[in-house]
DNA sequence: TTGTAGGCGTTATCAA
DNA sequence: TTGATAACGCCTACAA
């Protein structure tokens, strides 16, 4: 079923050396003999076997990334977003995407990455859901291995970056609920060892300070990514002796929960009560009311890492080595209520 | 940096032959050897080249599963929790999932089939959102190259398949609606071509007909499973002179811009108009209001159609290998209404 | 129980 | 411009 180069050269009576250089576009080859070798190659259905390409070549013109499954059910648009973006530019340079899934720092994501990683089964790593020390980060650095990561852990190690200013955004988020008479603002976080939850945080706290508000521990809940964790940490919060007038999310996901709980404890959302979210992941438009949220380009930024990644493993010089990406503040009526 | 087999075989002074049959499990190795094998491949951080492993064995211990990204900017819940599925049955089973990206029925697509099945790069292949006919399908019964399909298209080939009754359920939904009154009840669907749509809107008919309610073309919108697809198709029916007191959705992504036009509109769901989904995505409970939908195990689903891929692959037989699942009704507050 | 050797399909070196 | 040949790292018949 399968042609290999050896079937062509004996089509042709040609040795398989010269199929091999016609194919690869080598121009000490004749264009005669090219045109003869390629369209042969077509005609005969022939694909080049990839490990025996891999083998001889040491790369295996494909890139890893692993999907951060911390419960089994896992289905969040952000990663379908970014996968997909991954693979499309992965796809626009002839390299594939190897995914996997693994619950972060756990003995499943280690094995992933000795196989991916030693067995030279990928010839790069996309990381994200940075953690704060990331053993991810120092491994692959150690092994001198390329990487690319969105966010940066505080591991004091040189590589690639993509990122977003989630202090600066988040910040923004709060003065504009500020802005908006809002002074009771609450804050649902993730895991505290994620990158973007001390970020998106600190962001909050930079927030609460410029506007001379004081941070109440009471106002501040960890969720854990998940609609469930949001609807939760909003039930606990409405419930408090003096509710907050706004809940700021670490995420969209999030704010879907903390949206439904609102309307389930009869809160006007946009009225009595805001709420923001964090990303910008399909179909925020379309939440009810409609979720105000820092749009990041998610498919964007995607495309970025994995250029980025590709380039260091051509061994192409990488300038800048950290990218920053803007995302967009959309004002919705989750915020402005229902004058919009 | 990295450990070969030869290596370790130096280091004991034995030859790789040893080495490779202590490490794979054979028993004409003695105890002892095995024991020194093991340890010290483990301690050199041996992990065995996966391009060499493939060459040798004809297999690349990977299955592949392509995206069907029509938009750029493609974040589907749906496919996160899919992809999820695939991924943990793959490395459960010591496998990896190769992901592309590529528009259905695409030259892309072809070339990707073209890469990975001729040239070996991944032992079978995960097929989903089917068309009528379904060249994928044919392509690779004509290749004797494993497969498995979430739904079934009309080609008349024997392939292995998980299948959820569409038609049956979607009739369901329909039944529930008339239930509760509601006669004029609009369908939202997508292309013709896809098997879930053909399924979804015979069972739509199957329930007009046994209700004795006539089909009427004016209540029929095509959409394209995004948000912005439903939420334009539900302008367009909520401005017909005499509007929908229900509209049944494809799924559950469509009803998300369905009830955001609802809103916009002045509707109030669960009450004047009744909205229901298909699917089961991650927060359809977290709507405004949660939305009754059916509810497919994803997940399950998923792992089920990889471990039924990997049993063919190995050669083991396969019972059945026309897999139902049952998903669950969800009745919720868009057609319940405030009472639940 | 262990070792020798050939080959999986490509690419790259070297010679013709 | 082309061809013979030797790897790449692993597995497995076969021999010892």
């Amino acid at each position: 079923m399968t042609v290999t180069i050896r079937e062509v050269a004996q089509k042709l009576n040609i040795s398989i050396t010269t199929v091999s250089r016609a194919l690869d576009g080598y121009d000490d080859v004749s264009d005669e003999t090219r045109r003869l070798v390629v369209d042969t190659a077509q005609q005969m259905g022939y694909v080049p076997n990839r490990a025996a390409r891999q083998l001889r070549r040491q790369r295996a013109d494909t890139i890893g990334y692993i999907l951060p499954t911390e419960t089994p059910r896992f289905s969040n648009p952000f990663f379908a977003e970014f996968v997909a973006g991954l693979g499309d530019e992965a796809a626009a340079n002839n390299y594939d995407l190897l995914v996997s899934t693994a619950p972060p720092k756990s003995a499943a994501e280690q094995e992933i990455y000795a196989r991916w990683v030693h067995g030279r089964k990928v010839d790069g790593m996309v990381l994200n859901r940075l953690r704060q020390r990331d053993w991810r980060v120092q491994y692959l650095a150690q092994n001198v291995f390329p990487l690319v990561t969105l966010q940066r852990s505080l591991d004091p190690l040189e590589y690639p970056s993509v990122e977003v200013d989630g202090r600066r955004w988040f910040r923004a988020l709060v003065e504009h609920l500020y802005s908006l008479g809002r002074r009771r603002i609450a804050y649902v976080g993730a895991a505290a060892d994620l990158v973007i939850q001390t970020e998106r945080f600190q962001g909050y706290q930079d927030g609460l300070a410029a506007l001379g508000l004081a941070l109440d521990a009471a106002l501040v809940v960890e969720g854990d990514l998940t609609p469930e964790g949001g609807y939760r940490a909003a039930q606990a919060l409405l419930n408090r002796p003096v509710p907050p007038d706004a809940v700021a999310c670490v995420d969209d996901i999030t704010a879907m929960g903390v949206l439904h709980a609102a309307h389930e404890m009869g809160c006007v959302v946009g009225k009595n009560l805001a709420v923001t979210g964090f990303d910008g992941v399909i179909g925020f438009e379309h939440t009810h009311p409609p979720l105000t949220t820092v749009n990041q380009p998610v498919y964007q930024i995607a495309r970025q890492m994995a250029q980025m990644l590709l380039a260091q493993i051509a061994g192409r010089p990488l300038e800048p080595r950290q990218v920053q990406i803007e995302p967009v503040l959309e004002l919705n009526a989750s915020t402005l209520g229902a004058q919009k």
